[in-house]
RNA sequence: GGCGAUAUAGCCAAGUGGUAAGGCACGAGUCUGCAAAACUCUGAUCCCCGGUUCGAAUCCGGGUGUCGCCUCCA
């Protein structure tokens, strides 16, 4: 079964296959670790993830490189805004180091939270200044990049070509109709590979310039490139990515190997919250934390992003999140009930379903219809353990852990019971087998002002917290 | 101003020419002393106008609305 993939460069989907046959080698750009990483960051790594289930499903080998930028990125273009690095260092009286040390170890918490696998290879910005330096010099030497009194600057006019993702259209904008334009460059859009650090700047590097710092995209080209070759086959990364940080990547490494360095180029669209945007100033930049706070599990906020295609908009609303909760549970309910099902199913009708999850999956990571189908296997009334085993397979796509739906159903149950409740709930027994039910409905009532939900079975109650 | 998207039931959303997946919520029913939970059932002709076609949510043209990017951002 062919997989198709939408590709960015092409503006299509096409059939992949990678380079060599066998193993396919990703580069996704990762996080800057400034701060804590949010749910619309999140949104993109696990696309990143699916990604890779979905290419091992197939049966293929995988080589993923993954970034972390703990260095170099300024807050502004025009080359003078504040490192981000060293902005959260002074804010928290700390060394950069300290921070992108501190975040790196949150985020991979949080990413193995949201049971994303590792990349093969994490790879630091601060670990490949060196390969670095050879790319800027690489390029230096092939006439793409010139010196200035700030740095070097890439030529975007030494290229046949120079947008090749997006449409954006170098001579009509008006460059510098939100940035001052620097007299030095040769182009506006003319980029900075290597800046020449200021006095106060606190990571810097010896360089044939003096004492300086990478530029924001050649980080990704030099890592990209010392691990997966000057070609690889997939190059993952935000929308947001298109216009500047791949193009210029894309420019980068067609200056010094002549080649795109990627096949396919994978975007993911944005998080929106509440119907726009999320920023800082709206209050609305949620963490995994904040969501665990309200209820909302890691694994529920995966499932939540299974709602829509990773190539359109998603909108977050606590509500919505909510319903994803729910469904969640209610999915490792459905699963368990499969596993005690002992119906007999047709083979044929199994390798239906197989043959559907694949198609689905393959055409583009369509998650939302993977889903559907998958739900349709839950809601079965005929309950199977094959069924079960079926989901578990699927399961190593959706990586939502739903062999271990047993525990996650007890432990949300396990709860400590104060004595005052405690005692409560014997008196409530008590007039029940009275059949006082007023008296039942009353501390019933007087339990859910408390916070606890009771729920009255064959076996008995069961207490549980109110969210 | 330029560029890119998008408009499908209350909400989140699949669907790319043949008579609208799924999830959540609502309602009804089963169960229950009642309730909750669970399970079952129930809902849309797809922003508007025009065109192509035997046939369009799906293609084309024109509107309108919304969102994003153009500055670091997943």
């Amino acid at each position: 079964m062919a997989i198709q993939f939408y590709n960015t460069l092409t503006r299509e989907k096409q059939n992949f296959s990678p380079i060599d046959g066998k193993t396919v080698r990703i580069y996704s750009c990762g996080p800057t670790v400034y701060s804590y990483a949010h749910i619309g960051n999140f949104r993109a790594y696990i696309f990143m993830d699916t990604l890779r289930r979905v290419l091992k499903y197939n049966g293929y080998k995988l080589k993923h490189v993954m970034n972390i930028t703990d260095v170099g990125h300024l807050e502004s273009d025009g080359d003078d805004g504040e490192d981000k690095m060293e902005k959260a260092a002074r804010k928290e009286n700390k060394d950069p180091y300290e921070i992108a040390r501190y975040y790196t170890e949150i985020f991979f918490r949080d990413m193995q939270r949201l049971n994303i696998e590792k990349p093969e290879i994490i790879s630091k910005a601060t670990d490949h200044i060196k390969e670095m330096l050879e790319f800027v010099q690489g390029l230096l030497e092939k006439g793409y990049a010139y010196e200035t009194s700030k740095g070097i600057y890439f030529d975007i006019s030494k290229l046949d070509k120079y947008p090749v993702l997006s449409n954006r259209k170098v001579d009509e904008q008006i460059a510098g109709a939100r940035v001052d334009v620097d007299e030095e460059k040769r182009n506006p859009y003319d980029f900075a590979l290597w800046i020449k650090a200021p006095e106060n700047h606190i990571m810097k590097w010896e360089s044939p310039w003096g004492l300086s710092y990478p530029g924001w995209h050649i980080e990704c080209s030099a890592m990209g490139r010392k691990y997966l070759g000057d070609e690889f086959d997939i190059h993952t990364g935000g929308i947001d990515h298109i216009p500047t940080h791949h193009e210029n990547e894309i420019a980068q490494s067609k200056g010094l190997t002549g080649k795109i360095p990627a096949k396919f180029w994978m975007h993911v669209e944005f998080l929106q919250v509440d119907g726009g945007k999320m920023s800082k100033s709206l209050g609305n930049v949620y963490t995994l934390d904040q969501l665990q706070e309200k209820g909302i599990e890691p694994l529920a906020y995966k499932l939540f992003c299974f709602t829509a295609h990773y190539r359109t908009k998603l909108n977050f609303t606590f509500d919505t999140a909510l319903a994803a909760q729910t469904a969640l549970t209610r999915l490792r309910e459905g699963f368990i009930k499969q596993l005690n099902g002992t119906e007999k199913i047709e083979n044929e009708k199994i390798k239906e379903y197989e043959e559907k999850f694949l198609e689905t999956i393959n055409d583009d990571l369509n998650m939302p219809a993977a889903m559907g189908i998958v739900w349709e296997i839950v809601r079965n009334s005929k309950t199977s353990k094959q069924y079960a085993d079926l989901l578990i397979k699927f399961d190593e796509v959706l990586g939502l852990d739903l062999a271990n739906s047993e525990k996650y159903l007890s432990k949300s149950k396990e709860i400590e019971i104060p004595e005052e409740v405690q005692n409560l709930l014997e008196e409530r027994k008590q007039a029940r087998i009275e059949k006082n039910w007023a008296l039942s409905d009353e501390i019933r009532n007087k339990l859910n002002e408390m916070g606890y939900i009771v729920k009255d079975s064959k076996d008995g109650m069961t207490v549980e917290r109110k969210l």
